[in-house]
DNA sequence: AGGGTTGTCTAGATCGTTCTAGGATGAGGA
DNA sequence: TCCTCATCCTAGAACGATCTAGACAACCCT
């Protein structure tokens, strides 16, 4: 198998292409972007020069000249695998949209300030930021120079698209989910001061009154980590224990989860147990936790949909989007029998 | 406070910069980038005209001239959360040799090849891949082209740099530390067909083998993942139980750990447990899994050098890491009464 | 036949940098 | 005085693409 290119350290261009196949440099970039203003047969004699010379185009370039850049600078976190799941739909959405991405992410060491600089520099057209941490006016300014999109973010910012899950339909669905079970004690253990916290529990109490279950509202204090399950989980079991507990996130529940099988109460036989992200945790074999899942493919497509409406000057829509329940194993009936109780069975 | 920009879409250039401080523009270049052939008087002029205007290169057209891009292209996984780690140490080892990073995920939607593809359209000038699936062929033609460098790769490819953990001496330290504990019986779980699964099972048998321990040697099947741990503890506690099991990864650990804790079998009150590759769930803390860590920053950092040396055809060394045991709660002595055994005791 | 339109193609400018070749200037040596 | 020689600087050509303006046919319509 012969590589295409002959020398090593030439790459070929699109000069190269034009000599070979008898044109000029801009017909053949006419051509290699499929813009009109060439004949078929032109196009095909091109086209298979190009390919037999093993012809990619060289996007600095590309990039330079055009103001049209068709290039997507998108900012992550490298630690939420949420944001990988994201980003990877991010490709796929991009495609569609015949855009390029841009990858730049967001660690400890590295603040998204720099992230950002050096998209800009790349020449990106479009900012799609996931879960920004930058400030609201830092986040403005970006926005007067280019399109912002940004994904799971904590407050709406002037001027920028916000992509988002409807957190209140989340919960709602959890607590739906359980009523129809036959759960009527449902607890809801929040997230302290994270992200969307308010949103969710504020969420719960409202899809609780709706269903006639006001007296049964109680909130717990947790937080987004496993050991404010774990605390939350404690507390839970001083008192007389709810049907189910509806979770802020999944970190979380499994530590609920985990504190509650410890002390030997069965999930979903003793008590029911839901989360909020679908995360990597709620799959594993021996969790299999019921949780309500921001649709990263839905979410991305949106946000590329977005980013590529402003780039054309249009008005993006539907930027907020329901989530989906997935109902894995730690929910079920309602026990039956109260008298043999908790305290008595096991999982 | 004032952007420093003026116009809204005019970006600051260097003729900007040269025309303000009153030079050319190939001296206001000479100075940006720090090259010699400029006065000390004039370099400070020129630095302060720059930063009053707010100017930032652009690295399109740097990229574009220069042949010495200084870009290192980085391919990683998404949904390994291991490689997110390293790529984080990547930034921070690229900032002191100098260099620049592009990324560019790999993910079931998008192969490696693509990935590399758009790292070379980019102008990288080395490539660095975080365990690489591409074939040992295509991986050579690339190392043709350029300097690369892998990472957590399989198997060696000629042409290019195999920065690596030094698995057996992972093994080799759990097992040790066992040993320490007054363990004798240590069984291993081993990683199935996995990738360097082989090394690690070989890697236990000489230790056990070293610590004169060989008629203790026994290997479980498993693999990568959680059930198959599962899977292994309930072929271990079908028999009599060991003092330790060392299992091929973290995953798999902590099917093992579920699976012996829900039999009622204290870890480590009972059996002894360890991993390897010191994930997240590792981590978690009703989990606390003593474990084996490839140090991320340390192989970055190497992979890093390597790829920086490479451009400076010289030739990289130190590319075998030894990784490091992180102790936590799944580790303790040796239980001292055999006849109040596993099978009563709980945790 | 002349004027307009449409389709195909090309020359040359352009994007923002870096790089090469060479022009001033002044100091120091013969 | 004249010739190096280093130091500081500049003009202009790259890099590889896109874009603008316009040339040249061929065609249609009056």
């Amino acid at each position: 198998m012969r590589e295409p290119v002959g020398q090593p350290g030439r790459r070929v261009t699109l000069n190269d292409v034009a000599a070979e196949a008898g044109v000029s440099r801009a017909l053949a970039s006419i051509v290699m972007r499929g813009a009109p203003g060439a004949s078929d047969t032109t196009r095909e004699r091109v086209q298979a020069v190009a390919r037999g010379l093993g012809y990619r185009p060289d996007s600095r370039a590309r990039l330079l000249r055009s103001s049209r850049t068709r290039l997507l600078g998108v900012t992550f976190t490298l630690a939420e695998s949420f944001h990988g799941e994201v980003v990877e739909a991010v490709y796929a959405a991009t495609e569609n949209a015949g855009l390029e991405v841009a990858l730049s992410a967001v660690s400890p060491q590295r603040p998204e300030s720099r992230a950002v600089e050096s998209l800009l520099d790349l020449g990106v057209e479009a900012l799609l930021m996931i879960s920004p941490s930058t400030g609201a006016e830092a986040l403005a300014a970006y926005a007067q120079r280019l399109p912002v999109v940004t994904l799971l973010s904590p407050a709406p910012v002037v001027g920028t698209d916000q992509v988002r899950t409807d957190d209140a339909a989340g919960v709602r669905a959890a607590v739906e989910h359980l009523v129809e079970l036959g759960h009527r004690e449902i607890v809801h253990v929040d997230g302290g001061g994270a992200v969307s916290a308010q949103e969710r529990s504020t969420a719960y109490r409202e899809a609780m009154t709706a269903r006639g279950l006001a007296r049964h509202i109680r909130v717990l204090r947790g937080g987004a980590g496993e050991e404010d399950g774990l605390r939350a989980a404690a507390e839970l079991m001083g008192g007389t224990l709810p049907d189910a507990v509806v979770v802020f996130n999944d970190r979380s529940a499994l530590g609920v989860l985990e504190a509650l099988r410890r002390a030997g109460i069965s999930v979903p036989g003793d008590v029911s147990l839901t989360g909020f992200d679908d995360s990597q945790l709620s799959r594993l074999s021996h969790v299999q936790l019921t949780t309500v899942s921001q649709q990263a493919p839905l979410l991305a497509e949106s946000a590329v949909a977005g980013a590529a409406a402003r780039l054309e000057n249009r008005e993006p829509g539907g930027l907020v989007h329901p989530p989906r329940l997935i109902v894995r194993a730690t929910t079920g009936p309602v026990r039956t029998d109260p008298a043999t109780g908790p305290a008595i069975s096991r999982s």
